[in-house]
DNA sequence: CGAGCTTATGCTCAGAGCTAGTATAAATGC
DNA sequence: GCATTTATACTAGCTCTGAGCATAAGCTCG
């Protein structure tokens, strides 16, 4: 790679998705934005010294936030020509790379720190969150998604895109795929019918988002799907859904936060014997009447599990008839 | 983000694992190294004027190895202090950044090319291929990381070592898991059974590396060790597999294929029954009688399964008994 | 106090999918 | 023509999973 062209002067930004489950609602933390409509992710350029990316992240999240890391994995590194190139410092860059992270924590109190807010992440992608039912909006944005996929000339990419529309939103015979989040979004971006398409072209959204949803800075959406699919795949096979659970919890609310993750609704009773029938969990000993109805048992995580299986985690799959509670 | 420290003026890298498996033999595109002895990746600086990181890395890659790249996906980012910091042009940096990717090509001819090669990708990690029974130098590598696990001074750290070794190299009750490729690496690294540990500290390796493998340039056997993880995990339920075929194949060419990317062997009928009845084949019509035996029918890839199914993939799993070939 | 609510928990049936093995078919080479 | 090699069909038995039924044990309200 030693041909034309000079090395690109690159501003690394480091970016963060903080997710927590509190009452049953997954949150991502998020920053003041410019303008009060747009939200965005916590982020911030690489500084120097720091002996990883890793530990970069977790400083400049704390400095801006407030909220120390728990559990942090890389999830990919964003670096399309349409992401803004900012200025640093006196030096003028041509491309701003962001590596973005997923961070877990556990449920936080509700008092909002002044920088920075906790906000249910399915406002900003609400055809995700399957649990009460059909999401309001969805027939309205398939119908949209329809007309994109009609306006082509040809047969062939017409039948393309109605697979792909059919593939991706899970209408039948395929299944809801709950971790198909990036592609739905993309889905609907490149349908023209998320806000940022148009921003990013420098025109503004004709008629409204379809579905209507809250906006975010930049490609800080697209970040947070990435996000959501992949915590939504780590949970079936690695034990990540407890980094999001206080030291002691009830099966009936680690099932609630893995719906509040996955977006759709498990059968309570599989859910249950997977989970102890896997060696996930062990009983604290103590019980808890405030959820009203039968006490229930408080569990607590069992390490030794990684030790034993393969992939240990929390095989979520939904109800394939209607929702069971 | 805005506290104290100056961003860090970054150099950004592309590297490449560019796959293909030849004669039952995956292989990695190599480039020739400083010395003959260390090899290395496919990799270069990000150039301005490429709309996107992955264009830039197919220029790359073309113009350095003269492979043209099919199938691309992103592998993670690599930022640690430990890389080697390079001096771009006129430009001092104060930290090296690679971003490296997945390639996936077809079978090539052994004709190289003068600046690169295709090679065995098990001689730097020879522990990871059990298609033949358990691999030369293993039991001499668990004796050596045993003892690691010996050497320190807390019974519980102690526990915790020993529990590592078994649960990633597959001791019994565990069994191996073909995806832990960078965990079985990076604790052979942390021992200090691999060469670049040493190299890392500007030591040299003490006695010699166990298991005995080539050593490569910087962190690039972690690179591949990250990639070959990743396509183990992913030709299971993406049809990705097919991107290392030819257009027409046989059902045991695919199997021979899936088995040199996983490392281990798999049962014959069970491997032609699930990708058969998953759909992910189908018949050209031709058969083949270059296998000697009764004459194969040729296949090929089914591209509709991707509208069909939630995973479409290989989903291989090693045979629990003996090899059954 | 007991009816009726809520939630927790135990259990079972039926079907799908997977492991491993047996059996058979159809070429080639000597 | 026979041994060898490979391809391909079929099946017994097991495990896992989806779905539902049934029971337990607290609460609140009358």
């Amino acid at each position: 790679m030693h041909l034309a062209g000079q090395p690109a002067e690159v501003a690394l930004e480091l970016t963060a998705v903080v997710v927590a489950v509190t009452d049953d609602v997954p949150q991502a933390l998020m920053v003041a934005a410019v303008d009060d409509r747009r939200h965005g992710l916590p982020s911030g350029p690489f500084e120097a010294g720091h002996r990883t990316l890793e530990t970069g992240l977790r400083a400049g999240v704390e400095a801006q936030t407030g909220q120390a890391l728990g559990y942090v994995e890389q999830l990919y590194t964003f670096g399309d020509h349409n992401r803004s190139v900012p200025q640093v410092g006196t030096r003028q860059v041509s491309r701003a790379v962001s590596v973005a992270y997923l961070a877990l924590t556990g449920p936080v109190d509700q008092e909002e720190k002044a920088a920075a807010a906790w906000r249910d992440w399915y406002r900003y992608l609400p055809w995700e969150d399957w649990r009460d039912g059909t999401p309001s909006g969805h027939a309205a944005a398939l119908a949209r998604l329809t007309a994109w996929a009609e306006g082509t000339s040809s047969a062939a990419d017409r039948a393309v895109r109605h697979e792909r529309v059919r593939l991706t939103f899970g209408e039948a015979p395929a299944a809801w795929d709950d971790e198909r989040v990036l592609e739905r979004y993309e889905l609907l971006y490149e349908a023209g019918l998320a806000a940022e398409c148009w921003h990013d072209q420098g025109q503004t959204l004709p008629g409204e988002a379809l579905p209507p949803s809250l906006a975010m800075v930049a490609d800080h959406r697209r970040i947070l799907a990435t996000a959501i699919g992949r915590l939504r795949a780590k949970i079936k096979y690695r034990p990540v859904l407890f980094e999001l659970m206080p030291p002691a919890f009830t099966l009936l609310q680690l099932q609630r936060t893995a719906e509040a993750i996955s977006g759709v609704r498990l059968h309570k009773q599989n859910f249950r014997r997977l989970v102890e029938s896997q060696g996930l969990v062990e009983e604290t000993g103590a019980v808890t009447s405030d959820t009203g109805g039968r006490p229930a048992k408080l569990m607590r995580f069992r390490p030794a599990v990684v030790l034993e299986r393969p992939a240990p985690g929390v095989r979520v799959r939904a109800t394939r008839r209607a929702s069971p509670i």
